[in-house]
DNA sequence: ATAGCACTTGAACATCTGTTCAAGTTTTTT
DNA sequence: AAAAAACTTGAACAGATGTTCAAGTGCTAT
């Protein structure tokens, strides 16, 4: 529910009528809402960070610049969208794009805790690839990949609607595929003459 | 006040004190809450379409093909953004993202009335720059381009934080140039074995 | 001048929010 | 078996939400 509703809108009630408990329940052990929500993070997002810790390791390993490119995109992409993930069916992702992108987020201090860790390290992994990059460059090009996962994440039906359904944000794997294509390609661009120009 | 905290967080009694009038106002003069928040898009969204077509037009007449991938990219950020835009501090691009990103604004149909059209009109400029492309192909770049756009609208401090201060989202000129830069490489990419293997 | 209309105002309304409380029930410890 | 701790429950709480209302004010056309 926080993953299709966002925070704010999922309340305590429509939680505990979900579950068929009383409300009441939902303060006793987690203090308060947030701090069921924080419980969501605080569970599934070691597995995500330890998913991308490996991904640019085996980046890092990888010789062939194209295929490396290629790899710290998909250690980024892959394991938010749920792929090669046991028994999940990728709502944890969901929740994760809804609370990158709730304007109360930055005061919950979630990702601050929880994700600008590895968030750093694939700057890192990043700037490795592209040395001549100023961290400015990297930067914006770290949160253009994040953006375009986000979106798919986040969708509520529009992609399916503007493609009359021949692109469907249900289908991860589908979607993983040709985003990654594009931004390992754009990433990959030497005509750096548009980043210095105004 | 939507833009920054979101329509549900934005309540009619911040607003009201914020302009310094009574609550009642907003129900006199816009029929609901909803209705001032629909105002703000119909007197805003048509400049934006505009500018969108025009871009559009712009692209269609260039014959470089290189420079007209570069055109569309640009047809769809700079209105956004709200670059080359009189008296505007670019506050109604923020709310556009936050709509786009809201989980309830599906209910609200306001992306689907008034900038549907205009996404079209994108999608078929972009299947028109890549022939060999499917209609699924296109939907995803489309909405690769959305969510790196989004991002940087939507952004509460973490850009600057992540990057020391280096990239800045309130800098909206030199994030255009970056993001543009990274999708118009990435959408010219010819190695679209990537998007069909799995 | 005066009637009519648009507008403004502050208070009230019903509803929903997260949370707390006191009273129970169950489980664990001694 | 008795005591203690952990847990459950339904009701109640204070506060905030969008909206409505009746009474007032200001402007405009006749």
């Amino acid at each position: 529910m926080f993953g299709r509703f966002g925070f704010d809108a999922t309340t305590s009630r429509k939680i505990a009528t979900d579950a068929g408990v009383p409300v009441a329940l939902i303060n006793y052990h987690f203090g308060s809402k947030e701090g069921l929500y924080r419980a969501i993070f605080e569970k599934r997002s070691p597995a995500i960070r330890d998913q991308r810790v490996v991904g640019l390791q085996l980046a890092r390993s990888e010789a062939d610049w194209d295929k490396r490119v290629e790899l710290v995109v998909k250690a980024l992409i892959v394991p938010m969208f749920g792929l090669r993930n046991d028994g999940n069916d990728g709502a944890f992702g969901r929740i994760l794009a809804r609370e990158l992108s709730d304007p109360s987020s930055e005061g919950r201090g979630i990702f601050r805790e929880m994700f600008d860790p590895v968030a750093e390290m694939m700057l890192d992994a990043l700037a490795e690839c592209f040395p001549d990059w100023t961290r400015a460059e990297v930067n914006w090009a770290y949160q253009t990949m994040l953006g375009a996962m986000m979106i798919v994440m986040m969708d509520n039906g529009r992609i399916a609607r503007l493609s009359d359904g021949t692109a469907d944000s249900e289908d991860p794997e589908t979607a993983a595929i040709h985003i990654a294509a594009i931004l390992t390609a754009g990433l990959k661009h030497r005509d750096r003459g548009q980043t210095s120009g105004s």
